[in-house]
DNA sequence: TACAGTTCAACTGTTCTACAGTTGAACACA
DNA sequence: TGTGTTCAACTGTAGAACAGTTGAACTGTA
């Protein structure tokens, strides 16, 4: 084992950081989904060529909040019904995958860690930290896959579902309801401490059902 | 339904152009995994600006052909160990989950065309072609998922493997064995057309596991 | 009023030139 | 063998320029 284990050296280019800087707004709702990102003011309001922006921009790209669309730039995304349906779909398909095989030590450890910092999320009424520690609850779920690149493909599934709650629940702020939250993800946890796969399964699909399904409507009936 | 129906205009820019001509190259061998992709070179030889070989590149990244680095460009992927096997690995638990899943009808009837053209390519002794055939067969399991977000990703790993394939087989041209690939793709189908996932499923992890200890054994023997 | 044609400012796609900073390899030196 | 030095090649970034596209405002017309 090396003494310089695990030290990485990472600079940073003008055009990573106008991309984190730029992601880090879009997930703060400072543009609104739909919106187009515009090269020169973004450049000039930022003091940095165009030809930075983007470059920036094709990186953001990459994390899957914008998409680029030919003469109109890049362009953030926004929550279809059809887009939802399959994000919720995708989170299906993996976790219950995941909790279906047997679960072992270490990561049980961690699921059980994470239901607990969601009962005290809970209780401090905090929408994004409250969304926050369910979303690291499932991405543990599916770390018990063991399989780096689909931890990454969900983290990146995670970023867009953020970004459309942080969007949402923006206009409707009763989204959260702490008591039910705290319950399913608490009979989920049972059921695989308990090593019953099936129950486990079937609790974590009708929990993203139901969540999927709220998310649908408050869709539906923002326009 | 529309009459036009399903229509897209897709205009693409020189970027574009630029991007899948280098990545048809790329997964022809015709750069090295670890080579640099340099950017002057490029533009002067397509006769396009610099910039926009560096735009090109950026979209590059997506398809997971290349990775940027800092102060050095563009960088053919290449098959590290790891790789292969976190590779593998996400194949083995899509895969698995998939024919966990009861089968229905539409994807059941996909799977045993894939499985027929399969019989058909090995006839062929085409590598290029088997290997392709064999990719599809793969993806078809995947998509009895029924997540466009999860083919996706399945198809990104299926880029990277092929290109992983092409570049592993240039230099050990026995690498397909067709009655092998045959007989394991056979059980697998039987399997799930005899309505026993389990078996299925201990076969799709015997068979990716088979697979991928060989493309680990290639590689080790290459150095 | 509803619809089609025109105009125009804003913006993207692309090129070109320029230069500072980084890298890697060759070379010299100890 | 290992450590400085030099240098050419290349990347990151800036800035200016221009053709082509888009979308919205405006005009004319039935």
């Amino acid at each position: 084992m090396s003494a310089l284990e695990g030290l990485i050296v990472t600079r940073s280019t003008a055009a990573q950081q106008v991309a984190a800087g730029l992601a880090s707004r879009i997930v703060a709702g400072a543009f609104a989904p739909g919106s187009r990102l515009r090269e020169s003011a973004i450049a000039t309001e930022l003091g940095v060529a165009r030809n930075t922006v983007r470059e920036a921009v094709r990186i953001l790209e990459l994390s899957g909040l914008v998409r680029h669309e030919v003469n109109r730039g890049a362009v953030v995304i926004s929550p279809t019904p059809e887009k939802v349906e399959e994000l919720y779909a995708a989170r299906e398909r993996l976790e219950t995958a995941a909790v279906s095989r047997a679960a072992e030590a270490p990561e049980l450890d961690a699921l059980r860690k994470a239901y607990e910092d969601l009962v005290d999320a809970a209780a401090s009424h905090d929408v994004l930290r409250i969304v926050d520690v369910d979303l690291t609850f499932h991405a543990t779920i599916v770390s018990m896959l063991h399989s780096s690149r689909i931890d990454e493909f969900y983290a990146g599934l995670l970023v867009e579902l953020r970004f459309y709650l942080t969007v949402l629940s923006l206009e409707d702020r009763e989204f959260e309801h702490p008591d039910d939250i705290l319950t399913e993800h608490r009979e989920i946890l049972e059921a695989i401490e308990s090593g019953d796969p099936a129950a486990a399964a079937q609790h974590v699909r009708s929990h993203i059902e139901r969540n999927g399904k709220r998310v649908l409507e408050i869709l539906h009936g923002r326009d």
